[in-house]
DNA sequence: TGTACATCAGTGAACGCGCGTTCACTGATGTAC
DNA sequence: TGTACATCAGTGAACGCGCGTTCACTGATGTAC
């Protein structure tokens, strides 16, 4: 045990229980217990749990968050003046996600799914946190879509902007068990970097939809009040 | 209090609240307290936490899909032999939702939410509940898209399912909180009739996309492994 | 070079608390004869 | 009609348990003089 992986060790156990099982979910021993680090070492070097879920994040997000800077960065400069077009936004997040070196094999969707349960887990401190430490790399992205789709209405972009992004972290945090199912009934292997490369395109063309569908169908009648 | 409302008071206190702060975050002792209820009455009426939580599910669920039933018998029914369109198979699944009857102004959101949880929140128990009481509605809605997108092989078909149930989960379960952030942006105020009516055009647009972008655009590569 | 002290990582055991559940009990209502 | 018993809804108090956190302590390493 060297000097101090201690701290690696607590993160990388909490890391994958958290993904695992949720926040509430994962108590200190079992985090403990699967380091094989001593209970009281998580309040000694984080102070609380929520610090703990804290740090968690901060591991990974810090050095996402800055590769997806520069992602954006190149891709403006590609575009030079032009705003980029919705398909180069979305491929920019989504490599950067599939890029990030990770960790081991498992990685990208511990990723994926800690940042799915970070949106649907009611976690009011968490979602502060990240608030105040990513609001950057976040509004840059929206800045983006917003040039990419002048032809929406500000409420419908709103709207269509909440539809990807559950489309995205719903799939992303039980990728794990989509590919199991999909495994077991079709017989058929897939890879993360798959999973997304379908997704854009579904994402895309729900961003571009012509809502003529506003009025319901014939024979269907939804009472928009 | 009549002779025995203490039933129907735990079942409202206990979806609400549920509803609000998911299944693990809210204890016995909030839910009875809300309901004006003793504590011991739970475990009296249903047998345990995990009962109850089955109990609020059936009691919206069972309903639910007599009704989802139906509308899928008369869109059938409508459209004489030929398979229904995605579209009408969409809205006849949204008009069902939109249009149960609803034990106050919060229903809608609120039975969203708890759909939306029971996909999100890993309650092994839960999933197994619901895949044993409601498979049949929900293979029936799976066998309908099928037949509404022959274009597709299945496994995009799969992935894109996978897809709409994350956009819709997602939203439905936090449209509260989405209506909150709309009305202090811009402003405006919305209706879960209004986001459905937006969703299903997304959703449809999404499931019928091109996927012409398998091979991302000029500059980006991502590795399909 | 040796000694005294400070800092730091880590530990073992306990703390108080809120949790789901259980249990003995009450009082009202229904049923049998 | 009256009495004995059974059933049922509900209750108050306690149970044991696992939780996050705290605390006094240890032992190794660094620093000052």
């Amino acid at each position: 045990m060297a000097q101090s992986d201690t701290v690696d060790r607590i993160l990388d156990a909490a890391e994958e229980l958290f993904a695992e099982r949720g926040f509430s979910e994962t108590s200190l021993r079992m985090i403990t217990s699967k380091a094989k680090v001593n209970l009281a070492a998580v309040n000694y070097h984080f102070g609380s749990k929520n610090a703990l879920i804290h740090a968690v994040f901060a591991r990974f997000l810090t050095p996402f968050s800055a590769t997806l800077e520069s992602a954006f960065d190149q891709l403006e400069a590609r575009c030079d003046g032009k705003p980029p077009t919705l398909n180069q936004t979305l491929w920019a997040l989504t490599e950067s996600a599939v890029r990030m070196p990770q960790r081991n094999e498992k990685g990208i969707s511990i990723f994926m799914r800690l940042l799915g349960l970070a949106y649907t887990q009611s976690q009011g401190h968490l979602r502060k946190f990240l608030e105040q430490e990513y609001s950057e790399p976040f509004s840059r992205f929206m800045g983006l879509l917003k040039e990419a789709t002048p032809q929406l209405s500000a409420v419908d972009r709103y709207w269509r902007i909440q539809f990807m992004l559950g489309a995205t972290a719903f799939t992303m945090s039980s990728s794990d068990a989509l590919q199991d199912i999909l495994r077991n009934k079709l017989g058929v292997e897939t890879t993360v970097q798959e999973i997304a490369a379908r997704l854009v395109p579904f994402l895309a063309a729900g961003m571009q939809a012509q809502d003529t569908m506003l009025t319901p169908p014939a024979g269907a009648r939804l009472p928009v009040a």
